[in-house]
DNA sequence: GTTAAATATGTCGCATACGATATAATGTAG
DNA sequence: CTACATTATATCGTATGCGACATATTTAAC
């Protein structure tokens, strides 16, 4: 009877489940960011957010959205936040009045100097192996990219 | 020139990140339990502390902060929740009176029949092969031992 | 044995993240 | 060309998740 119960449950443990590792390595993550970005005056988020910006120069908060996999509601108020620290700037799109355009200010880019150093700091202590962070990220861009 | 720039920046490009498409992940997975969840009427990090108490129904608070790698502050208040949902119950312990110890109540066993369904649910679209999954898994476990 | 360190938990403030819903602007069907 | 659908963004309320700090016990040092 106690048999049958753990084998009609076994979907249930905790170490039986992909979705929680996946969950806890990701907090796991963030928290090894924060001292790192406090010193950028960043969050996590707002980092990958400056990621874009860094590369994009000028977007709308639809390609953020595409390109963070987040929701809309959950930028606006990100984006508050960066322009009130400069490192971004507001308009609205003349074209289009419905869109906001997001333009990177020279702070904001003079900020990346200071962040160039971030990557090689989190990734240095070596959780996994090479081959194995290759594998990983491959597993990640499939689940990303897939329709579920 | 832009060469250089691009070589000297190519570790802040989103899409050289790791750590960036596991944060996605984790929030994309959290968005598909929440509609599951709504109808046991648990948030994903109560569905997990629940996991816990329906294996072992008799915990402190260091013992979930311990399986679920958070901290001790973020379950405080969940827990004080999911007391007021009958779900279980939180005592003093006599033995050491710092430990809180928290009970699974028979409303709260009796909510794994109906939430039994949920893992099938979830993992029947195929995000990755099976093979692929047990790779993940073992890589995520991996992380989450080691010391970083 | 008294004091200091360690442990377990709680409080507070901040920054997400989301669904539901609202609003404004644009596209489109007929 | 007008009503309706669609799109892009914003507002609101709820639930985390954390660091910093505080509190209450217990343990350990000497």
């Amino acid at each position: 009877m106690e048999n049958n119960e753990n084998l009609k449950f076994e979907s249930l443990y905790l170490k039986n489940q992909i979705c929680f590792p996946t969950y806890a390595v990701a907090n796991k993550i963030l928290r090894r960011y924060q001292p790192l970005l406090r010193e950028l005056d960043l969050t996590y988020t707002q980092y990958i957010t400056m990621m874009v910006m860094w590369e994009k120069r000028k977007v709308n908060e639809k390609d953020l959205v595409e390109a963070l996999y987040l929701k809309a509601n959950t930028l606006t108020e990100l984006l508050k936040k960066l322009k009130k620290k400069g490192y971004i700037d507001i308009e609205k799109d003349k074209e289009d009045k419905r869109n906001i355009v997001i333009v990177l200010t020279d702070k904001g880019l003079a900020l990346r100097e200071k962040a160039v150093n971030i990557p090689s700091c989190i990734y240095q202590d070596h959780w996994l192996s090479d081959e194995e962070f290759i594998v990983f990220k491959g597993l990640l861009d499939k689940m990303l990219k897939g329709n579920w």
